[in-house]
DNA sequence: CTTGATTTTGTATCAAGTCTAAATTCATAA
DNA sequence: TTATGAATTTAGACTTGATACAAAATCAAG
């Protein structure tokens, strides 16, 4: 059956991990986690399975600054927030994003297939820790 | 005189590099063109002038990908266009960007200094090679 | 000048990620 | 079932971008 996609064992181990993340992994992070349920996982292998995971559409990455690329449980697209102070990165849905992203491709005459957007600054918990010391 | 800049030899040297730049430079390249003015200089030195100038507001830097930083001949704020094929990437500017920032800022009670926007997609000439062969 | 602070240099080190060849696993079918 | 070849994993070396450090050089005050 060709097409179809192949999770080997490591595979779904490194998907598995990725679903019940409660934040984005790195992967060191990833590969950590993996190495709980299946021990003996080759450092490389958990690479290699996240670039085909993310291959076939299953994974999505991204990277913020100079830092490890961070692996995503979502898997539609969305943008982040990261808080310059804690480094705490959330999801975030820009609606409307289609009208910017046809305005775009029109004033440059790119034919865009992505956008990404990172808002930085600061979460309310490090707003008001701020607040006591202005 | 505190909190004036700091220029020095190689600080300039750096700056010079990349008011003259055709393009983003990466640090590598900073370093290649440093060294045809100011033979000598160590590779730490253009790191450290490079955060330097960061730090006081002279440079921009940006990432992409996983690749290495690209620093910035603009110092006004501004987003980037990748070409997905050749790897281009030029400047561009979305307007009314503050209204989304506002929203983003309303509806996550964060925040938000700095709006990082990267539009991947395929640029005009690459879109025309493909024509060819679909 | 003298002194102390800042910066540069040269080199070592680090972290993230990639590559390779051998071993293993897997799919297919004789 | 067993044979065969393709795909994957493993272990470890390697590459790249970036940082850390101590000694030397430069710079700014006094
Ligand atoms: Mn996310
Ligand atoms: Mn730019
Ligand atoms: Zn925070
Ligand atoms: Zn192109």
């Amino acid at each position: 059956m060709p097409g179809g996609i192949q999770l080997t064992r490591q595979r779904e181990a490194v998907l598995m991990v990725l679903k019940e993340a409660e934040k984005h992994l790195t992967a060191q992070e990833v590969y950590d986690r993996v190495r709980q349920r299946l021990p003996g996982t080759a450092y490389g292998t958990v690479y290699n399975a996240l670039a085909y995971l993310q291959s076939v559409g299953l994974v999505q990455a991204f990277n913020i600054g100079n830092g490890p690329a961070l692996y995503d449980r979502r898997i539609d697209r969305h943008d982040h927030l990261r808080c310059l102070q804690c480094g705490e990165v959330i999801d975030y849905s820009l609606s409307g994003l289609d009208q910017v992203v046809e305005r775009v491709a029109r004033e440059t005459g790119y034919q865009i297939n992505r956008a990404r957007l990172l808002f930085e600054g600061l979460c309310p918990k490090c707003q008001k820790s701020k607040e006591v010391r202005p």
